[in-house]
RNA sequence: CCGGGUGUAGCGCAGUUGGUAGCGCGCGUGGUUUGGGACCACGAUGCCGGGGGUUCAAGUCCCUCCACUCGGACCA
């Protein structure tokens, strides 16, 4: 039977990549816009799948001693011009409060776009010895920044992500709580989120403001884009210094803390759509989906049928799924076509005729497979076949990443590589800045990271010629 | 910020040379249905994105904001 699509069509990827995005994000109920551009209400479905990610998250940071705190929103100007570098890349997508009641403010507030200085004026006053470190704060917060393109999930003006700030106490500690944070992102997005990661370091033109090094991981998305979807900061003393944070350590001198912070924010979430969606909507991996399993009941006005759907779901939801029943009168080609566009990694059919043979029907999200179920099999099947839907949406993934991952050896052939397939173009780079401009000039390509894992590719930059450095992966980037 | 497109009912849209608002879907009620987006009947729904202007008269023409969207540039 032709498939008509009536109600809540999306745009195909194949068409328009951007709009097929953008379908999704409403579609599925993950976002509505309010009347403010780049400021969207995340609704009950959408941020369902967030406080699953933060849960996970947040396991991982207390199991690592971190501890959550809540800085103030607002930061005085004079506080965020304290470090350089810092100011200068922020400001120009500050918001500011200047005015409070009817009263001008003496001094401008900046709402903040992140934390730093906030936490570094906060520690200049706690500090005071080795004993004080180090400290492993966490904030849950929202942030602002004015972007002037904004699109849900990818980029919001206020948009929500964790922010991890800690001070040390030694540079070796600092570095490594640097780097194991960035291994927790890559930990949570490949075996949560089924989104396989490139973990590497930054460029210095794509460092954060006021960072030494900052670390990412780097994620390719069904366009063969790059989105980076986790970052990691080491400050070195820059910012205690400037904001006069100091310490007596062990052998009584006075000395400054080594500092980090790092960050995950709901643009995972854009991630996750772009990574494992198609055509008939999201596609959720079953780890982090509000809805794991939905039973459907088939020709529920029958006799027994509403009853047995509904045991059928209790039986499930106390084996510790997360589960939903659906017994509206909607019919069965509606709601098959809801809970798929929802991203539902499995349905539950039940009707009269498998009631009858004691099975139901397991329909899995990623590729449609039907599996019949013994009812008193369930408990135990629905999970391996969780499982078999979250490994299979990692593996779809990282063969899209390793299939479209090509190395070159001059700017034209990563050019030309680039426009023809799109994805990730490996080289060998002498480390100057300029040939990272030349790259983004020629090729309309971005570094995405150096990565840790290297590869020995040549012997010269594929820019410019010289003697190469390191081998790294260039993008086009979210 | 620059360039293209758009804004009329919850959603998708029509609305002629300016003349006072329409269709489909959805929604509500009742009934018939149900193994892939059902059907019948009745019913409700409009600051025509906001503000200003031209005109006897503006959804329609002009100006100006705002928002959405697609490209750039910039940034997570």
């Amino acid at each position: 039977m032709a498939k008509e699509k009536k109600v809540e069509q999306i745009t195909d990827m194949e068409v328009d990549f951007a709009q097929w995005f953008t379908d999704v994000c409403t579609k599925a109920e993950l976002v509505d816009y309010s009347g403010i551009k780049g400021c969207f209400i995340m609704r009950p479905y959408g941020y369902a799948i967030w406080e699953n990610i933060q849960q996970i998250l947040d396991g991982m940071f207390k199991r690592d001693g971190h501890e959550n705190v809540s800085m103030p929103m607002l930061i005085p100007e004079s506080l965020l011009q304290k470090e350089k570098d810092h100011v200068e890349g922020f400001a120009p997508e500050c918001a500011w409060v200047t005015v409070g009641g009817s009263e001008e403010l003496p001094e401008r507030l900046c709402i903040r776009p992140t934390s730093e200085t906030l936490f570094c004026d906060h520690w200049s006053h706690i500090v005071h010895s080795w004993r004080d470190l180090p400290m492993l704060y966490n904030q849950w917060c929202s942030v602002l920044r004015w972007e002037k393109t904004t699109r849900p999930f990818l980029r919001g003006r206020e948009f929500l992500w964790q922010e991890g700030h800690t001070l040390h106490a030694t540079e070796e500690e600092a570095r490594a709580e640097t780097l194991h944070q960035l291994e927790v992102y890559a930990d949570v997005c490949e075996n949560y989120l089924a989104m396989p990661v490139i973990k590497g370091n930054k460029t210095d033109k794509e460092k954060f403001a006021g960072a030494e090094n900052t670390y990412t991981i780097e994620c390719m998305m069904h366009d063969k884009k790059a989105l980076q979807s986790g970052t990691s900061h080491f400050f070195g003393d820059g910012f205690a210094r400037q904001f006069d944070i100091t310490f007596t350590d062990k052998d009584n001198k006075q000395k400054y803390p080594m500092q980090t912070s790092w960050g995950m924010s709901t643009r995972i979430i854009g991630g996750i759509i772009m990574t494992h969606g198609d055509n008939n909507g999201l596609v959720l991996p079953p780890r982090i989906a509000p809805i794991q399993v939905v039973v459907v009941p088939v020709a529920q006005h029958k006799e027994g049928v509403t009853e047995k759907a509904q045991a059928l779901f209790e039986t499930i939801k106390a084996a510790g799924i997360r589960a939903k029943i659906d017994l509206s009168d909607n019919s069965l080609g509606w709601k098959c076509a809801q809970y798929e566009m929802k991203g539902v990694p499995v349905r539950v059919e039940l009707g009269p005729k498998d009631i009858e043979n004691g099975v139901c029907m397991a329909v899995r999200r990623d590729n449609g497979e039907k599996i019949s179920v013994k009812l008193e099999e369930v408990t135990q099947r629905l999970p391996e076949i969780l499982d078999a839907v979250q490994q299979g949406l990692y593996d779809k993934a990282k063969r899209n990443l390793d299939e479209h991952t090509y190395v070159a050896h001059s700017i034209e052939e990563a050019k030309e590589l680039q426009e023809k397939n799109g994805g990730f173009i490996k080289t060998m780079w002498c480390g100057d800045l300029q040939c990272e401009l030349d790259m983004k000039e020629k090729a309309g390509m971005s570094s995405r990271c150096i990565p840790f894992k290297q590869e020995n590719l040549g012997e010269v930059c594929a820019c410019c010629g010289k003697p190469a450095k390191t081998m790294i992966y260039w993008g086009v980037a979210y």
